[in-house]
DNA sequence: TATAAATTTGAAATCGTTACAAAGTTACAA
DNA sequence: TTGTAACTTTGTAACGATTTCAAATTTATA
């Protein structure tokens, strides 16, 4: 069976032809999109699609836990196929976001949990300048 | 010396009256408060505080590092006064931001640098129940 | 095949944030 | 002190991401 209406049925989403089109452009691309970002996409090859529908979709999808939500850009969500654990790193200037691996040693959330706080995700970011950015700056300067 | 004062120009920006009340309501204040927030809070004690005043000098204070930006929640920025490292926690249900300590073991983007990136600031959220709304959902159910 | 339930759609509204230009304030040189 | 430039604050308008909502469409079920 298809993988991607595999991982739809494994979260409990009932697999229309929109919500397969966005989970399977997510699991496709590393690219961390926004809303705007896959509503172009897919744009081409599903034109009645709609934005409002992304944003349905994308937020049933994050209520099913069957995608990651990175709150790292202040001005825009962006989304990630990718549940496997990892970090991210987003560059102040280009604005582009990588992965990173997580550190070696767990984050478990056991702090939180200690104060009585159920963790159910866990998010590590980081900003600065990525190496593109950096060597530009120092250029310039 | 007022200690916000000198916080302010430790991070080399001038203390004006609007700056230096923004900064220490941010540090008197653990809330983790939005624009909204403190401009609501400050504009009893300063009348002709503009929300754009606000922006603008939480700006400044973030670019001057002088402050934490919280990004944690998707729908509104969060401050934070108290610039040593720790996690916060988000309940997802009443959105309620928690400060949870750092784990022991040193979280300190070698993994990033390791791929050309420069770390400049490194966030550790979580977020899930509260102990709170776990209680009230599980009554509930 | 009929009917109900679920899903999608597009337009309008909402709301946090930014742009911008005018008004006010501060710093500094004459 | 006074004049001038630089900086800061202010309010309005614009912007843009997201949500609301009701109608249209599709899917499931009796």
């Amino acid at each position: 069976m298809d993988i991607v209406v595999e991982h739809l049925k494994n979260h409990g989403i009932k697999p229309s032809v929109q919500r397969v089109a966005i989970m399977r452009y997510l699991m496709e691309h590393c690219s961390h999109p926004t809303v705007d970002a896959i509503y172009c996409a897919l744009q081409s090859s599903m034109p009645t699609l709609s934005r409002t529908t992304v944003y349905n979709t994308l937020s049933l999808l994050e209520e099913k836990d069957a995608l990651s939500v990175l709150t790292i850009d202040s001005r825009n969500i962006h989304y990630d196929g990718d549940t496997h654990p990892h970090a991210h790193f987003m560059c102040r200037r280009c604005k582009q976001i990588y992965d990173v691996p997580m550190p070696d040693v767990g984050i478990d959330g056991r702090e939180a949990a200690a104060q009585g706080l159920k963790v159910e995700h866990t998010h590590l970011y980081y900003d600065g300048l990525c190496d593109k950015c950096n060597g530009q700056l120092t250029m310039d300067n």
